[in-house]
RNA sequence: GGGCGUGUAACUCAGUUGGUUAGAGUGCUUCCCUUACAAGGAAGAAGUCGGGGGUUCGAGUCCCUCCACGCCCA
């Protein structure tokens, strides 16, 4: 299909031209629907091995299927498909590699909770495989509407390759990676302290959970001290908590080593009212703060962080209390069975009874929930697996350290070595049925010299004691190993079985071996994304394509082409779960890095500071912006918040559904948190039952409406007034521009033909704007390759709207009026044109391909100095940059930016005049200038310009020239102004105007006479520096004495 | 407690290794619906660069310290 076809085709055409009916707006929603589509059937996005072209590889940090895309994603997309973009018109092949994460516990939890609300069903009752094909509904249907989203943003991922972290492809590099770590004896199993949620009943992860104050009480008891022969001394140790149940899971007493009140009981006992059991009083300096309330404090290894730790440094029992569903459990005596919040008050009353209860305070705790289940958390000790992160993690911190992985900025490597320099063992294993199933099948063995159950594998223990031989034919596909079990004297055989070998796992089950019932975690697959989505550890093959297994080759040439990746965009909050995992298990499964670049971008907050999120009510939906603002603008705006320096603010607004009036947002305490609400909220939060939703009011139209909000769900048939925020507006106001800046162009292409266009045929400004173009491009590109996507949005809008559209269209105006000057003007703008669509594309691909297909309409061949055949989609157009911005590269021309500058000047002077007298813009006026012979010459043959650009017709000029009394003037220095205003000329004012001007002048002067008197500096600054002092003086001087020279005339009455 | 970052105009942000008189967008004021664009044009007002100290000929920029805020880790 070619292009053209897929122009819409225009109305008919009118009698003012072809042309006319281009609209005065830029209609994003139009080309979005139009050339997203046109570049997918082209297949513009896909990349493939085997050409020539260097590779660039982007890998999307895969987004969750749990829910829809926020702010967070639209950035980050944007980003990574601007790069994306920018690399392929730099002549790569360039991948960009989307999928999904199946997330496992956010993903489970949402089907279960919803499960539940609407079914009444719990997990329990449906069982592990119709959850599992629940959740994959859920997850279809949201990926759908991701990848909906994500094309919605124009993003050009060679969506052909789609992957999804559970998928084949995925599932048997995970399979292959913890059987090859299996083998190498990285992972093992063993206790820890976990967070529990108890209504989810499984373990959550740290960056899973958020603190939260509640109401609750801070209790004050004592245990009784028993004397050497174990009776109570009659002495007491008092300590305070806020949890008391967990006294039945106490193992001693802490106090700190140094503690004076205390030293004389360390090393006695004491004992638990409620349960008798005796426990030691130890002292640890790490646990007890000798100025905390008493200075004593219990601890309950199983059930607290900090304990634990003590536990394990001072070798005490950890007694669990808790069964999963968090009752209390067979170590509690009467309280067993009982919920462990209902059992707290039970337990209090007794040690009051008993005569141990001291006091008890109101106070707000702070406790941990659960963010998938916002029940508390239970610190639970339980058993997991783990991957031993040492040599891992050392190769790893090598990698940055030694300059194989960037990051940019540069900052971040210290987050990425501090944490992976902790080498702190992975916990793998999570308690879920979503997920990768750990491959490893396991039966308690009778000894440690028989495998009961392996003998049809030809196994054999090995001599070690611990490990176990495989016959040739098994051994590279099975992995077996001797543990101690559960129990105390108890030993497992594990076996781990690598993918693809259904037929072992059936044997192994039928000689009594089970599946162990946990998931991996999910960043144990998203580890492997970066070669698992290129085909690893298949190597004869290319992975599938849109679905299809491609045919062996004896090579995976997507994989040698595409890995190692060149750059990661992300942000940085998953710095240490998933970057440093990915270099690590990258550097495991295939001896190199994934990614050379880890570009880390802003967080985008509210215009409070906070972290958009569903809770507080601030999370703005990137679809509604585009709607409001269009992909172009919403992508352009985004790209000028990306800098290096800091988060970004995003202050929300509401919009009116009856006539779009923006409502400002304001803070909202509840009992429970702030949120983001209208500034004009009716109703309250959290919405009484039975209460009315709330509702804000127009403040223009009073229409009143039910808003946006994820604290509830608007009334399907109610308008809704969405969060959007007016600093998109930067990026519409500049599309915008852009695109009548185009029409202009269109406008004004009649006629055009294809020639090439002589020096002297280029006026002043076309040398300027195509010497200003270059000089753009090259820093847009030097600003790219760092990732400064702020500063390369400020260059390119300021070259558009100040430069290109302020001057350069203002100035060839008169010559497209001219039949004869016409034709070269139309080369050199529409050459203009075309190389800021191109630079423009990454940013707002769809505006750009509009224009780039109108104009290849008009001017199909275009450029300088010798006109070329334009591409059939700008995707595809090269990169200026560097002397290709023309072809010719010659156009850097500093010295007529500085003339040029100078006729800019004169230009605001005669402005800035007409403004201060209040002359109307269409009144006429006579200028003279007083320069120089050179300057006069030049400013003579531009005279045109100054009735063009101000209304002001160049009388004369030249070093003779005087100030005609009655006049006003303006001095830039090397140039003087004067605009004969006899009979509207306030002399008073003007001399007012001239005195303040001198004033300001003198202050500058005395500024500069008074480094350059200084010794230190004339002496010690580098010369370049003084110099520069030294002419601003003389520029200053000068332009004071043409300012003194109108006051006299001024004071002498002319 | 440790680490990182931020504080510049009313708002949102730039400000490269210290170097002329600190910039932009929005908003505000005045004028203009001039045949690309009122989502626009012209002109303008607006800042003790968080406070204090120091280094330097020279500090928004470097050092110390204090204050406020945010994030990460424990």
């Amino acid at each position: 299909m070619s292009s053209s076809d897929n122009l819409q085709p225009q109305a008919p055409a009118t009698e003012g031209g072809p042309m006319t009916e281009i609209p005065r707006q830029y209609e994003p929603a139009e080309a979005q629907s139009r050339w997203f589509p046109f570049w997918e059937e082209r297949g513009d996005f896909h990349a493939e091995p085997g050409n020539n072209r260097p590779p660039h590889t982007i890998m999307m940090p895969l987004p969750n299927v749990t829910g829809a895309l926020h702010m967070g994603h639209a950035l980050n997309g944007t980003l990574q498909d601007l790069i994306t973009r920018l690399k392929r018109m730099q002549g790569c092949e360039a991948l960009w590699m989307p999928g999904t994460d199946h997330a496992g516990i956010a993903t489970q939890a949402v089907v279960e909770r919803r499960m539940l609300e609407e079914e009444g069903l719990t997990r329990r009752d449906i069982g592990r495989e119709a959850l599992v094909n629940r959740i994959w509904r859920w997850k279809d249907a949201y990926e759908t509407r991701i990848v909906e989203q994500q094309k919605q943003l124009g993003s050009s991922c060679d969506w052909r390759r789609m992957r999804f972290t559970l998928d084949d492809v995925c599932s048997k590099a995970v399979r292959r990676t913890f059987f090859q770590l299996f083998c190498d004896g990285l992972i093992y199993r063993g206790k820890r302290l976990v967070n529990w949620d108890t209504y989810l009943q499984t373990a959550v992860a740290d960056d899973e959970v958020f603190h939260e104050d509640v109401a609750g009480h801070f209790w004050k008891f004592n245990y009784p001290v028993l004397g050497e022969d174990g009776q109570p001394s009659g002495e007491s140790i008092s300590f305070s908590t806020t949890r008391p149940e967990t006294m039945l899971g106490d193992t001693a007493i802490c106090v700190h080593p140094s503690d004076e009140r205390y030293r004389h009981l360390q090393g006695r006992k004491v004992r638990i009212p409620v349960n008798g059991r005796e426990i030691p009083i130890i002292a640890d300096a790490l646990l007890a703060d000798p100025e905390l309330g008493t200075g004593a404090v219990k601890v309950t290894p199983a059930h607290d962080p900090n304990d634990y730790q003590c536990g394990m440094r001072n070798d005490l029992p950890m007694i669990n209390i808790l069964n999963p569903d968090g009752t209390l459990n067979e170590n509690c005596g009467q309280w067993e069975g009982i919920d462990r919040l209902q059992a707290r008050p039970q337990i209090v009353a007794e040690m009051e009874r008993l005569g141990h209860l001291e006091a008890v305070e109101e106070r707000q705790i702070p406790l941990m929930h659960s963010d998938r289940s916002k029940t508390p958390i239970e610190p639970f000790l339980s058993d997991q697996w783990f991957v031993k992160m040492d040599s891992l993690a050392q190769s790893a911190m090598d990698a940055v350290e030694d300059g194989r992985v960037k990051f940019f900025p540069a900052r971040y490597s210290r987050t990425y070595l501090d944490w992976l320099g902790e080498k702190r063992d992975w916990c793998i294993s999570r308690q879920l049925w979503w997920g990768h199933r750990i491959p490893i099948w396991s039966r308690v063995a009778e000894s440690r010299t028989t495998v009961d159950g392996l003998e049809i594998l030809g196994a054999k223990p090995a001599d070690d004691g611990a490990s176990v031989v495989f016959a040739d034919e098994y051994a590279s596909v099975c992995s077996a190993r001797f543990v101690d079990g559960l129990q105390k004297g108890e030993t497992l055989l594990l076996v781990c079985v690598d993918s693809g070998q259904e037929q072992i796992e059936q044997q192994l089950e039928a000689a009594g071996f089970t599946r162990d019932e946990d998931v991996l975690d999910t960043w144990f697959s998203s580890a492997l994304w970066p070669h698992a989505t290129l085909g690893w550890p298949d190597r004869d093959r290319n992975p599938p394509l849109a679905g299809v297994e491609q045919p062996e080759t004896g090579r995976n040439e997507v994989l040698e082409t595409f890995y190692p990746g060149s750059v990661l965009i992300t942000s940085r909050d998953i710095i240490t779960l998933w970057v440093a995992r990915m270099v690590l298990m990258g550097l495991y499964n295939m001896g190199d890095v994934p990614f050379q670049h880890v570009h880390v971008h802003p967080k985008i907050l509210d215009g409070f500071g906070q972290t958009m999120s569903k809770s507080r009510g601030n999370g703005v939906d990137p679809l509604d912006l585009i709607d409001r603002y269009g992909t172009d603008a919403v992508r352009f705006t985004i790209a000028s918040f990306a800098g290096e320096t800091q988060d970004v603010r995003l202050p929300i607004s509401y919009e009116c559904p009856g006539c779009q009036e923006l409502i400002p947002s304001k803070l909202y305490r509840t009992a429970a948190q702030t949120i983001v609400v209208p500034e004009t909220l009716q109703g309250e939060f959290p919405v009484p039952h039975g209460a009315p939703k709330p509702t804000l009011t127009c403040p223009k139209c009073k229409q009143v409406s039910q808003f946006s909000t994820p604290l509830y769900d608007a009334d399907s048939e109610e308008p809704v007034a969405r969060m959007v925020s007016e600093r998109f507006e930067y990026g519409r106001n500049f599309c915008n521009k852009l695109w009548n800046a185009c029409r202009f162009a269109l406008l004004n292409l009649e006629g055009y033909t294809t020639s090439s266009v002589s020096q002297d045929e280029l006026h002043l400004e076309d040398r300027w704007i195509l010497s200003r173009l270059e000089a753009t491009a090259t820093e847009m590109t030097a600003l790219l390759a760092e990732y400064q996507f702020d500063a390369a949005t400020r260059a390119i809008r300021e070259f558009t709207w100040s430069e290109f559209c302020d001057w350069y269209l203002e100035m060839i105006k008169p010559r497209l009026r001219d039949e004869s000057l016409k034709p070269a003007a139309q080369r050199v703008l529409v050459t203009v044109l075309d190389a800021l669509v191109r630079l423009l594309q990454p940013f707002t691909p769809f505006l750009c391909e509009e224009i780039w297909q109108r104009l290849r309409e008009l001017a199909p061949e275009r450029g300088l100095p010798q006109p070329q055949q334009a591409a059939e989609s700008v995707m595809y157009a090269a990169w200026p940059a560097g002397g290709t911005s023309t072809a010719s590269g010659a156009w850097l021309d500093p010295d007529l930016e500085q003339r040029f500058q100078l006729l800019q000047e004169t230009i605001a002077g005669v402005r800035n005049l007409r403004s201060q007298y209040n002359i109307p813009p269409g009144t006429p006026l006579n200028l003279l200038l007083r320069c120089d012979a050179e300057t006069a010459g030049q400013m003579e043959s531009i005279a045109g310009q100054f009735v063009n650009l101000a209304k002001a017709t160049l009388v004369e000029a030249g070093p003779e020239v005087s100030r005609p009394a009655g006049a006003a003037g303006f001095s830039l220095g090397e140039i003087d102004g004067f605009i004969p205003l006899e009979g509207v000329i306030d002399r008073e004012a003007e001399l007012e105007r001239q005195q303040k001007e001198a004033e300001k002048l003198q202050k500058f002067i005395a500024g500069s006479e008074k480094k350059l008197s200084n010794e230190n500096f004339t002496g010690k600054a580098p010369a370049d520096v003084v110099e520069q002092v030294r002419e601003t003086l003389a520029g200053n001087r000068q332009q004071l004495e043409s300012v003194q020279r109108i006051i006299a005339d001024l004071q002498a009455g002319q």
